[in-house]
DNA sequence: GTCTATACGTCGATAGAC
DNA sequence: GTCTATCGACGTATAGAC
């Protein structure tokens, strides 16, 4: 994975890097976003203030790093499991996959929340929504199902009855999640996918 | 409606705490909490922080007061929205009701979003599904329809999606929530209520 | 190249004068 | 009921040690 900087990077500043990020969505999960400050991250990992804001330009740079770092991992793993499930099977796929993943990690839960609503990163999760949506067409033409379906309202149900099912499941461990996720494949295969 | 505090309050007093929150829900949802200080809701009611903490404890108290606001406002519209339906039309007539208000009144649901998210004000939200899952479970009742739903996850499905909807019309105006309504009722309809 | 020391401005909050 | 004054903690910026 490249640098986010422009030049390379040396084997003591990656793995500074690397430590910084590990720290964050630590601290990040367990605190909130408003609750860790430099101080705090800088102090976890051994250093001060000024030398976390050597490898990162701002708090904010560190969170997103840390935020992308999070993404990079769920994309990974729900990607690789749509594209061994068939196309007609995709969407199944996709939920069984999404909520058990971050069933199982809930620090990456947290640090995804606490990056998307402290900071304006609209740009990435404004149209999270296409995908989901590519996949119910996909879904729909190998079945061979005709008809116009609003894709956008049907993988923005989609998408919202996931996060909504892996909340609970943080908020209430007791929770099953996995049986909210059939339910929520049963009711896509007969409402959208039919 | 009584105060939150523990004695009754003057007419300035009052008013001054009516102002506060007002000013609260606007600065908030134009700019977010944490963009939102002290100061500024104090340069915008024409007074000085200090004064402002005079009427409310702390900056959080002050969010939550306006938090309470909004929400008694939706409660109220939902409410009777869902109560003029029968029972049997209650959960289409929460879908449309909540969608429609919260793309009528984009302020507050950004003061929702904020106040959610930057406190741990989990206490009312903890259990948001369980008014849903009561609709759910009524409305199955007066149709007559057995075999047991899970209606917990159901709920959450059905809470996620409208919030999905909600926030995608908040972001793109163009947007038609309610055709999502639509599709989201018939969704529940042929799927939970069937 | 990596980090510490120090400083600046702003924040939420408190104490006490008027 | 509202003010001024002040506090400690925060995010950030710069200079310079090694």
């Amino acid at each position: 994975m490249p640098s986010a900087r422009g030049r390379n990077l040396t084997f003591t500043e990656e793995a500074r890097r690397a430590q910084l990020v590990d720290v964050t969505i630590q601290l990040v999960a367990e605190h909130g976003y408003a609750a860790t400050s430099l101080g705090r991250i800088a102090e976890s990992a051994g250093i001060t203030k000024a030398g976390v804001l050597y490898h990162f330009p701002s708090k904010q740079a560190l969170v997103s790093a840390a935020h992308a770092r999070v993404v990079s991992r769920v994309v990974a793993e729900v990607g690789a499991a749509v594209e061994a499930a068939g196309p007609a099977e995709a969407p199944a796929a996709y939920i069984r996959t999404m909520i058990s993943h971050l069933h199982d990690h809930p620090h990456h839960v947290r640090m995804l929340i606490e990056a998307v609503t402290s900071t304006q990163s609209a740009v990435d999760s404004a149209e999270r929504w296409r995908v989901v949506a590519d996949l119910l067409a996909t879904a729909r033409d190998a079945r061979g199902i005709a008809g116009e379906l609003d894709l956008r309202s049907a993988a923005l149900i989609l998408g919202g009855g996931i996060d909504s099912i892996v909340a609970e499941s943080l908020r209430d461990p007791a929770y099953d999640a996995s049986a909210a996720a059939e339910l929520l494949v049963g009711l896509v295969e007969n409402g959208l996918l039919s």
